[in-house]
DNA sequence: TGTATATAATACTTATAGGTATCATTTATG
DNA sequence: CATAAATGATACCTATAAGTATTATATACA
């Protein structure tokens, strides 16, 4: 249900990054605001960079940034990226025929859940993350 | 997204017993109708003892059984016992303070899609995953 | 052109879920 | 009461995600 602490990682990362969208970020500027262990952190990071949203400059005065606006990376391509089996089509039972010639009686209803998740993954840009300007932009109120 | 391994084994397991709901099940007759590895699955059987679904005969003639009808026990109740972290309300992104004082932007839509999948675990019952009768009585017929 | 500062690559370590092996305990029955 | 057939407990092994360490490479600029 819940998604794996990369994953967690990630989304944070690109949030981050998405309120300054065209700005270069070094690895430590971005430890500096969210406190992932420094050198996964890294790793993570030069793992982002094999995707098609995020890009790095080497050397000196080098760093990360995005590579289209944040309007266009939604939270499905992040996902993708970090855990691309999240959303597999795995039987509620794990059986193995369940999905090629019957059908689980739990089939309808789990198919159900993962579009909805799917669909809110794919429907929500980084951009979507910081619609008031704010510094804590993607906090709402107190309940 | 998925469950674990385990939660799935478990998931099979019941409802194979739910198809006899009051005799008593050696582990070797279990192994024989799904193949779980047969010492991952001893193991397993005595950890479902420990809770108030499952009960154990020791000895020769011994075995597994349910205790109460297969219309009592919900697929919420067995989750509960092979991964009780599996529901655990974590914020989205994993903010610690997210649920505490302030709320992510992320936040009523996730806990919308963890209601819905509680309320289908906790509103399906053994019982109800097979309503016809035949051999396949899980199945339903393809699509 | 040397050095400082950045990312890239790779290998190693640790924590945990999944899986295996062995021995102990319980109980029906000849 | 000895034995066979079942579960119970415990320790060990393995695969993978998470985290750490080290060395290589790229580049700005004094």
């Amino acid at each position: 249900m819940n998604f794996s602490k990369t994953t967690d990682y990630a989304f944070r990362i690109m949030r981050l990054m998405s309120q300054d969208e065209l700005k270069l970020f070094t690895v430590e500027e971005i430890y500096q605001q969210i406190r992932i262990p420094y050198r996964y952190l890294r790793k993570l990071m030069t793992h982002l960079t094999r995707s098609d949203f995020m890009e790095s400059v080497q050397g000196k005065k080098g760093g990360f940034r995005l590579s289209r606006p944040s309007s266009q990376i939604t939270l499905l391509d992040i996902l993708k990226v970090v855990d691309p089996e999240y959303l597999t089509g795995r039987c509620f039972f794990g059986f193995e025929n369940c999905a090629l010639d019957t059908v689980c009686i739990m089939h309808d209803q789990w198919t159900g859940v993962r579009a909805n998740v799917h669909a809110i993954l794919a429907n929500t840009s980084l951009a979507d993350l910081h619609v008031s300007g704010d510094l804590n932009e993607h906090f709402k109120q107190p309940k």
